[in-house]
DNA sequence: AAAAACCTCAACCGCGTGTCA
DNA sequence: GTGACACGCGGTTGAGGTTTT
């Protein structure tokens, strides 16, 4: 469906739209990157179909708009995942479930798809090398008890600066009291996996995303985040709040992200017999 | 060294929603 | 109110890279 609309009608893009007749699919090139850099640098984001046209890129205004957001957009974090964003994304996951452009929007310069495609190859893979559901409470047990405190204590463990971080007492206990605590275990699961529609907008609206002019905040904005995942994930976090209360996260100093990867295989390692041995411990 | 298996992630697709004439 | 179109989202695919056998 060849659509011409208004917004970049100039004489080219009109004759460039009665010619255009192949589309090109597949991976892009360098030369399809610099003319649609170019182009959205001067005229700005929106009218896709309009800027595939007029940029003189015979692809769809979906595949720019998609090539332009997880790649091409300045700030887009590339990389491995951090501990810090492989906590905020199962915390967040519990809680808006499979919303990967919400849980997007707290973790700067990622993207939907970055989020999802690690959802999918990690978190999911654990999954289904427990045998269980993703969504099973098994699985959501064991994350919440032992995988995130563990996180949190990796977290702590490359954080030169601890000050911020509560104890790991709390957390220590917590992870000893996993699933065999099936009481309280349910409870605190229900609390952040049940709420309903009209909770998540009031969740909504005590949470203010991160935005292209905090990027540079992500330590602190994380840090402050990671104190109260340490009360989250330790059972003292109170679960009746509306929600996370980070909007002060955005006035916060500038620094760097902390933390590092080298651990980020160790940790799922770790993870995998945690995980297992859970398991086997429970049946 | 080579083949097979596995993993990652960029990109595509279909659908729902918003906007506008 | 309705249809056409743009946009955004989540699910899925498959090429290419990596690891294992």
């Amino acid at each position: 469906m060849e659509v011409h609309m208004g917004g970049f009608s100039s004489s080219t893009c009109d004759q460039r739209s009665e010619e255009e007749v192949d589309v090109r699919k597949g991976p892009w090139t360098f030369e399809e990157d610099s003319l649609l850099m170019n182009y959205v640098t001067i005229h700005g984001e929106g009218r896709w179909n309009s800027v595939a046209r007029c940029a003189g890129l015979k692809r769809t205004g979906k595949s720019c708009r998609l090539r332009w957001l997880n790649y091409l957009r300045p700030n887009v974090r590339r990389g491995n995942i951090t501990l810090q964003e492989q906590l905020m994304i199962l915390e967040l996951h519990s809680r808006w479930g499979n919303r990967w452009s919400k849980i997007a929007q707290y973790l700067p310069g990622r993207t939907d798809n970055e989020i999802k495609n690690y959802w999918r190859t990690r978190v999911q893979k654990q999954a289904k090398q427990l045998k269980c559901d993703v969504n099973s409470k098994q699985f959501r047990d064991a994350m919440r008890y032992v995988w995130m405190p563990r996180l949190l204590e990796r977290i702590r463990a490359t954080t030169t600066d601890s000050s911020t971080i509560q104890p790991t007492s709390n957390l220590t206990t917590t992870t000893e009291s996993t699933s065999t605590h099936e009481d309280k275990s349910t409870s605190q699961v229900h609390h952040s996996t049940e709420l309903s529609g009209s909770s998540w907008d009031s969740v909504d609206a005590h949470v203010s995303p991160a935005s292209d002019a905090n990027l540079d905040n992500s330590q602190n904005w994380s840090e402050l985040y990671l104190n109260n995942m340490s009360g989250c994930v330790s059972g003292s976090w109170d679960w009746s709040k509306p929600g996370l209360d980070i909007n002060g996260f955005e006035t916060q100093n500038n620094n760097e992200w902390i933390g590092s990867d080298e651990s980020f295989e160790s940790l799922w390692n770790d993870e995998n017999n945690w995980l297992w041995q859970q398991q086997q411990y429970d049946h």
